[in-house]
DNA sequence: GAGAAAA
DNA sequence: TTTTCTCAACGCTGG
DNA sequence: CCAGCG
């Protein structure tokens, strides 16, 4: 098997004859299809991969009917299980690859399964394509791929021609890098060429040397936690030659010695770059110099956490230490928990004018409400489309600033800006208190049900306090206010007629008694709900949550989801609203419509 | 959190 | 110079 | 007309 190697480099070369890809965190792999049917997955190694990955076997063959005139067929690509479309989770992908067990394997592949994310061919109707240009070899395979829809198990990596367009994307996804590919490149075995290149995302942090071991040249990285060094990684390369010696004759000469290491207290500091910290290590670190004006005070985990987080450049953050949630989350955590959720919360305020909540000094203290953008806002933040003075939040930069200014919650109207008419439904279900959550429970698995028979695709989510939201995506422009309003009254008077000791419509608070308020009046023209994915003014600091339905079920406690784990939640287990934005065009409505207009 | 107004 | 103020919104209901 | 509600 030959595999073409990118070159490692630190500038993306610029021009016509270049184009750019997403450099996806996953394994290197090549899928060979042959005219017997058999599909192989080969690792970089020239290992058979195969059977850690049989969802995509299953797809092959499901598919088969639209490459059985193609075979054999050899795809070049990295095989990936996906956060979202730019962004791969490597720690997944690796962690399938150690399954053996073939019944874990199939759970595996169940709850995440992979993707091959192909950027090459390789071989066509049994004609090896390797002395072709990539161009032509691109060509071929969009046409091979043509008839298949952006969703799949396989699928085309996206090639760009503007290098700010995918530095733009790389950032904001937080990819691995960027691939530089020569457009008339042929495929070449090895890394003999100069027609690709690899250009990682490297992100800058500041550590300390702390220990150095002559036997293997490294040194150790350490940050403060708690005034405390603590270990993150080993690092050897980077340093000019002079330099790398005068360290290592400092540990030697002043150092404590044990066991072959030298160990030196906190003083020395140095810049590293690297890709990410993953289970307490560094990922290819390397030095990019001592540093003597900063002191190792200043080296501490959370200056480690914002490093890695990669805030906006443009966004100059204050305060990261001021408590927003006493005792709990400072303002570092709201910034790094809004800069890694961004992107699966940013399709939910695209093009709506938003009110949010802030808190400066924190949620005990003053909070206010705020819809007009202040004047000295940046202008990223207003609208185009519109004359009136909206915040609109479109891109990662308009959040992170947001946050900065103490923003805590988000809340939207369910039409965008210059629509008069809605592009979601909602219910919003409230129970008296969070000890009446199961009602909440109990009326959105009522709810599901009947709009399961509307054949309607609804979602469910925590209000991030004590209640649960249910939503329709529509198709932007299909239903005025008017017919929402009549069709939320029904499905909520439905609910309580049929449990009349546990559901009420009834606004008043005095005349619910302790039953679950269900909300419809709230869905309306100027009316707003708490976003997907918006933190709460809660001691907890709990999030608006989506959720799978099969969660909806007696012990789900909402006080569960906060900013501190609900990213690794959509690592782990994806967004259930994935498809959210995919649903407002694919909406079927006429059972509804047919409701409504009689 | 920041600019404007009031003290 | 220091302190304080402002930062939304609107229809509906019951008293 | 005002306070409460969301």
């Amino acid at each position: 098997m030959e595999w073409m190697k990118p070159i490692a480099s630190t500038e993306i070369p610029a021009g016509d004859e270049w184009l750019y890809e997403v450099k996806y965190d996953g394994f290197r792999c090549k899928l060979v299809w042959s005219v017997t049917n058999k599909i192989t997955l080969i690792s970089k190694n020239n290992h058979d991969i195969t059977k850690n990955f049989p969802e995509v076997i299953q797809w092959c063959e499901n598919n088969y009917k639209y490459f059985k005139n193609k075979l054999p067929l050899e795809l070049d690509g990295e095989l990936v299980i996906l956060n979202h479309r730019y962004q791969a989770n490597f720690a997944q992908i690796q962690n399938r690859g150690r399954l053996q067990n073939s019944d874990r394997i199939k759970k595996s592949a169940n709850l995440r399964p992979a993707t091959f994310m192909v950027f090459d061919l390789t071989e066509l109707k049994g004609k090896k394509l390797h002395q072709s240009n990539l161009s032509l070899r691109k060509k071929y395979l969009y046409q091979l791929m043509q008839e298949l829809t952006e969703n799949e198990m396989i699928r085309c990596v996206e090639s760009f021609t503007s290098i700010s367009n995918v530095n733009e994307i790389v950032y904001a996804a937080k990819a691995e890098g960027i691939v530089a590919k020569k457009k008339k490149s042929t495929y070449q075995k090895g890394k003999q060429h100069n027609d690709w290149f690899k250009i990682k995302n490297w992100r800058l942090i500041h550590g300390i040397l702390t220990a150095y071991n002559p036997s293997n040249g490294y040194f150790t990285v350490s940050v403060l936690k708690n005034n405390q060094p603590i270990h993150i990684g080993k690092c050897k390369h980077g340093l000019a030659k002079d330099t790398s010696q005068t360290v290592q004759r400092l540990f030697q000469d002043q150092g404590d010695f044990l066991d072959g290491i030298y160990y030196l207290p906190p003083a020395i500091t140095s810049t590293i770059h690297t890709l990410d910290l993953y289970d307490h290590e560094l990922r290819e670190p390397e030095f990019k110099q001592i540093t003597a004006d900063i002191p190792y005070t200043e080296c501490t985990l959370e200056k480690l956490q914002l490093d890695l987080a990669q805030l906006p450049h443009s966004i100059e953050v204050s305060n990261t230490d001021k408590y927003l949630w006493p005792n709990n989350y400072t303002k570092k955590d709201l910034l790094i928990y809004i800069r890694e959720i961004s992107t699966w919360m940013l399709p939910f305020l695209r093009q709506k004018a938003l009110t949010i909540i802030r808190c400066p000094d924190g949620i005990t203290e003053e909070s206010f409400f705020q819809k007009n953008l202040p004047d000295y806002a940046p202008d990223y933040l207003s609208s185009t489309s519109s004359q009136e003075n909206y915040i609109v939040c479109n891109h990662l930069k308009s959040i992170v600033w947001l946050a900065n200014h103490g923003s805590i919650e988000y809340h939207i109207p369910f039409q965008r800006i210059g629509h008069v008419t809605p592009v979601e439904i909602a219910f919003d279900l409230d129970p008296p208190d969070r000890e009446h959550f199961n009602l909440a429970v109990h009326a959105a698995n009522l709810l599901k049900q009947i709009l399961d028979e509307l054949e309607l695709v609804s979602f469910v989510k925590t209000s991030g306090n004590k209640g649960l939201q249910v939503y329709i995506p529509i198709r932007e422009g299909s239903m005025t206010y008017d017919e929402t309003f009549l069709f939320t009254e029904a499905i909520a008077k439905t609910l309580e007629r049929s449990y009349p000791n546990d559901f009420t419509t009834e606004r008043m608070k005095k005349n619910r008694n302790n039953r679950l308020y269900i909300d419809y009046v709230q869905h309306g023209k100027d009316k707003t709900l708490i976003a997907p994915y918006s933190p709460r003014m809660t001691k907890e600091g709990t999030v608006s949550t989506p959720l799978y339905w099969n969660e909806v079920v007696e012990d789900l406690d909402p006080t569960f989801f906060t900013i501190g784990n609900v990213v690794n939640r959509v690592h782990e287990i994806g967004c259930p609203f994935a498809n959210y934005h995919d649903m407002h065009e694919q909406q079927d409505m006429k059972k509804m419509l047919r409701l409504v207009r009689g």
